[in-house]
DNA sequence: CTCACGTTTGCAACTCGTTGCATAGGTGGT
DNA sequence: ACCACCTATGCAACGAGTTGCAAACGTGAG
């Protein structure tokens, strides 16, 4: 699918080897794509196959080599190719809605409590988003290019984060 | 992971064959569930080894017969059980987001213009819930119970879909 | 020196989801 | 009769994602 196109997106924003690729994954990008140490391997070794990108080898103290990689041209035109297509919309994938639209068939209660649960999880991830706001875009109507649409995107998450609260509170308002 | 209790929570709503389920799912729980028919029967037939689900073939008039699939006691425990679960927030997988944020690296124009048919498409699905939910919940406060998750799910697409709009438009009016 | 620990890379097995195709019953047109 | 089409069920193959484990390298503690 898309992995591979995420990963060149990082990796133009910076070459990085496998395991950094995973942890910024963890942050930034992660608000709307997540992947495991694992599949980035794997993918990063197909996409070398590929000749989408070049590893060099670099040596650490301290610590084993790390392989950086970086994005070649011919990767460079497959993710511009990419992001001029056409994006079909994929359905949510929500467990949790499941569980509200079901909670008639098993104990509301134990359902309210999850629902509560996942309140404050959401809570949690936008403190955390409003917080790398306030840091790395302070003033954003000076942005432009690659800054502007990563405060964008940041922005983004913190919408959907937002809407999720307003709405399981609104479930719960409504069981009370 | 947990097609099988997205099937649960249809089939004790009404029994139904494998692709009445599928139609279903284009609907109502597909907001935030969805699943082709192929994957429904392979499903179906794993729960019924499970003895989750039993099945009773139907003769109809001018069509092959169906088989018309029905939750057991087990199942339904199975489905309390898992509705009383923690449920772990998955993260939004969205390769529009993607896109966003590496337009830099390729043509933005095309981007935006990604962006703008993604925003009639959301703008389309939009105005559907809001028809169903005029159509079949007029009047929501009267509402309980099983009736009442029913609404507050789609209330929660309707949710979903103006933010992914807004997100989009301050997108696209920020690359104006 | 050895052992526990952290880092980086990687393999193997499994599950889940998608795509393409197949089969079988029935309707209606020519 | 034949063909095109719709409903309903299903198989097989592939690709994507997850989980558990392992190997190789280095540091620091005892």
């Amino acid at each position: 699918m898309a992995l591979e196109h995420a990963l060149l997106v990082a990796l133009r924003e910076q070459p990085a080897s496998g395991l950094e690729l995973a942890q910024r994954f963890g942050r930034s990008i992660g608000f709307f794509w997540s992947a495991t140490h694992q599949q980035i391997y794997r993918v990063l070794g197909r996409m070398e196959t590929d000749g989408w990108v070049r590893v060099e080898t670099v040596a650490q103290q301290g610590r084993p080599d790390k392989k950086v990689y970086d994005v070649t041209e011919l990767g460079g035109t497959a993710l511009a190719d990419w992001l001029a297509e056409p994006s079909a919309d994929t359905p949510l994938r929500s467990d949790l809605a499941v569980k509200l639209r079901g909670a008639s068939f098993g104990d509301r209660e134990a359902v309210l409590d999850v629902v509560r649960a996942r309140v404050v999880d959401h809570h949690t991830r936008l403190g955390h988003y409003r917080q790398l706001m306030k840091r790395d875009y302070p003033a954003p109507h000076s942005l432009a290019g690659l800054e502007l649409d990563q405060y964008l995107v940041l922005r983004g998450g913190i919408l959907m984060e937002e809407t999720w609260i307003a709405w399981l509170t609104e479930y719960l308002e409504a069981h009370s």
